[in-house]
DNA sequence: ATAATAATTTTGAATGCTCAAAATATAGAG
DNA sequence: CTCTATATTTTGAGCATTCAAAATTATTAT
């Protein structure tokens, strides 16, 4: 039913939704992420709210509606189970997959979709740590906070990695900064910008903006 | 570059062509086929023709060129992998995988079909026997007949059907007549237009439009 | 409060694909 | 050779998506 552009643009709501903790996006913010010219995100975003996916405040901002946000659950559900099984199955690298699953996310039927689902076992989170929400649009919580603002001296695992970028997550995993892998944090350096971690023996360091994108849980907590 | 509609449309002409042997396809056999009215065929095949795909002779018909046969086998090989991998990797039923390739052929990626490849061992044939061309655009070659037309009282390996209905599909399997599978024809009487044969123990009956749908090659013949 | 600045919306136009219906060409029947 | 049935093309229009550029509104600085 929905485009495929339709789709891209309720998920890209989505996503900044969680930035901004459930607060209104703003017209020229989606513009930037969906990399279109403001006007566009302007009709695109009435064509949505007139299929009421999204409420439309104009010069305010929008906001999911109920089906909107399942839609978006439901798209991401198919981007990340695909981008697992194209690194679990198929063995493409994870620095790649995201590329890959931006397209296919729009081409898989739910048929195929649970298959895969079964195949890789329910899984929980993509190559990236990022949280798959189930079939009926639960999102498995994780609650955990980035390499910049944790305490030195502590150990944590590596929960999960927020940019796509291939060149960074390259970078990462040559590092051993994935998913799982337990690292150190010695020391925190705020006016250098910098932070220093200690990952399977290696000593790495990280500016601030690098350090962000990764996000880390307790020691003890969750199965992965 | 080409999009899914001028994919679609490109493979269902070098579909075209097979049947007729090579000779001019018709705008209205194309509209038909695509599902479309003729004057949508129409303006489509001028603009396969501005971009080279087609040479087209109005009013007398068009045939793929060389680049438009290269991009429909390109179709042709993501489809039938894209089938082969979802029935022998993800146990989807032979009589629902066309649909879905219908779609995943224009979100595959070369590097992901080549992964296919790899993974399913390069095959040549998918599971309806139809051939898969390989990445350079070459056809495996199978000499085969329909059912409808071979002598009585020999026997045949099954090598392919031509139709993708799933309720034909799925009565063929019910039938045990999948690829690979040996039969014999017992009887054909053409006045009530009918062949009978007999695949492992069974007995089965089909019509003339039936067998015509089923392709066979000599018992000795190749390795599948 | 006014003016400058930044964000947003509007307007007008283009592209790709489609349909309905009218116009035209072609082939076969008489 | 003329008429008619059939296939094909043309015309005019709509939908989804986009851009460029102009118009409008909101915000901020003075
Ligand atoms: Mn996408
Ligand atoms: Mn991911
Ligand atoms: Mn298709
Ligand atoms: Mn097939």
């Amino acid at each position: 039913m929905a485009t495929s552009t339709v789709e891209n643009y309720i998920k890209q709501i989505y996503l900044l939704q969680q930035n901004t903790s459930g607060e209104r996006v703003s017209v020229g913010k989606l513009a930037a992420m969906m990399g279109v010219v403001p006007g566009t995100a302007t009709s695109m975003v009435k064509a949505l709210a007139d299929s009421e996916l999204v409420e439309y405040e104009p010069r305010a901002g929008l906001r999911l509606t109920r089906g909107g946000e399942q839609l978006a659950l439901h798209v991401l559900r198919r981007h990340r189970l695909v981008e697992l099984f194209l690194v679990n199955v198929l063995g493409l690298d994870w620095s790649e997959v995201h590329e890959e699953a931006e397209d296919l996310e729009h081409a898989i039927s739910d048929k195929v979709l649970n298959k895969i689902d079964a195949y890789l076992n329910s899984p929980q989170f993509d190559p990236h740590g990022d949280p798959i929400p189930s079939a009926r649009g639960k999102v498995p919580d994780m609650e955990c906070r980035s390499i910049a603002d944790c305490p030195v001296g502590r150990s944590f695992r590596i929960s999960r990695i927020t940019d796509q970028d291939s060149k960074f997550l390259q970078f990462a995993e040559r590092n051993g900064l994935t998913p799982g892998v337990t690292i150190r944090i010695t020391d925190r350096n705020s006016e250098a910008d910098a932070v220093t971690i200690h990952v399977s023996g290696r000593r790495v360091m990280l500016g601030t903006s690098a350090a962000t994108k990764i996000l880390v849980e307790d020691k003890a907590a969750r199965t992965r």
